[in-house]
DNA sequence: AGTGTGTTCATACAGTCGTTTGATATTGAC
DNA sequence: GTCAATATCAAACGACTGTATGAACACACT
């Protein structure tokens, strides 16, 4: 494999697991068996190799998602037909179960958390446009369904369902002392769980009506 | 000023508007007028400070939430008689309004972003505690809208709200981009609105009806 | 005045970080 | 085979980091 691949999956593993500033340039080159001075000649240094790993990560997301509501545009026969269920969902799995696009489930809490304290960092432009072309999409698709509401508010409720799907992970941990029998449960079959109430509970803020969703899935 | 308080100030600034990892312990000795030593003196090191700084900023946003529900029960004229839309706003206001209780914005995304990705950290016991007790009120708050939701469903609907009220914040300069023509407003009545539509974003999630509790505000 | 405790101070230490250097190795085209 | 471009390598550089050290100072109590 190339030198360049094998350590940007290197990074990959290394920046989920322990996160991109306490993962030094030296743990990457080691772990992937190539010299130091790979990263700057490669990547221009290790800034260059975070944006790679942002990048792949961000953009695994948001084309997972298009896959998924494509999907379902062809099960339901027609982008006008979706139901509000199926657009939720395909918008909101990516983020409750980032494996099933390749991505580590710690990565896409290291990003949001890194784009909540740095909101002015510089996001690849690819990924930005991708990011940017899905959301529209998605607004487009739910404006089917509250002609009503401005795109604006459409895109704000997709922020709160993502808020609420990224905040909900890492706080789990957290906040099983908050309620004291709250039993301890393996981690898939939490997020799973996760993923179904966080569908509910969006479909309700979005104003929709829970069942006539539900029974379309 | 003690040297002590000189330091934990300073270190509450700095840390607010650069992160707790950007922030040396020598430009806060610096920017305190302290000596370098004084922060292992004080604090035992720079872990201390920061748990510190943890402490004054968890307790002081749970204080603020049960000063601000003990207003509306007042008002209200006894605990049971809580509308719901006071309840949830007593909840997520020092989210949203941080600076009401004395907390720069910044500290409370650059909070959320440290326990999203090290769900394991320790946090200040006392602080812990004091976040439960204020967890436990509002769930028992929101009980007496919701008899038929456990205490779980119900704290885990808190937490999808708290989620949704950090990260709309940290999201939203990136997001601008993805609805072309929407107004770059100032960032005081995006809060305050942001805060309006949260709420009801999440009295429809908890099952609510918007219209008539919101009435009751 | 003397003693002890609590605090401040300048300085040094040991370690890690990202990056650079210049030499060497590898590759592919002619 | 030769040349030039590309790639890899060991080693070192300079700039930080958090912490430790031991001396100096302040102040109360006897």
């Amino acid at each position: 494999m190339n030198t360049r691949d094998q350590i940007r999956d290197a990074a990959w593993e290394l920046y989920s697991a322990r996160g991109f500033e306490d993962v030094s340039v030296r743990d990457v080159t080691q772990a992937a068996g190539v010299n130091l001075a790979s990263v700057s000649y490669h990547y221009g240094g290790k800034d260059g190799l975070v944006q790679e790993v942002v990048k792949r990560c961000m953009n695994s997301i948001n084309r997972h998602r298009l896959e998924l509501i494509e999907n379902q545009i062809e099960r339901f026969g027609g982008f006008e037909k979706l139901s509000l269920h199926a657009v939720i969902l395909a918008f909101l799995r990516p983020l409750v179960l980032p494996e099933e696009c390749g991505v580590p489930s710690a990565l896409i809490l290291r990003l949001a958390a890194r784009y909540l304290i740095q909101p002015d960092y510089q996001i690849p432009a690819e990924s930005r446009e991708l990011y940017t072309e899905t959301c529209a999409l998605f607004v487009k698709a739910l404006k089917l369904h509250f002609p009503e509401s401005s795109a604006e508010e459409i895109l704000k409720q997709l922020i709160y369902m993502s808020g609420a799907a990224i905040y909900v992970r890492g706080q789990q941990d957290m906040d099983k002392y908050a309620v004291d029998d709250m039993e301890s449960s393996d981690n898939d079959v939490d997020r799973e769980q996760s993923l179904i109430d966080l569908i509910e509970f969006a479909i309700r803020g979005f104003g929709g009506d829970t069942d006539e969703a539900v029974a379309h899935s």
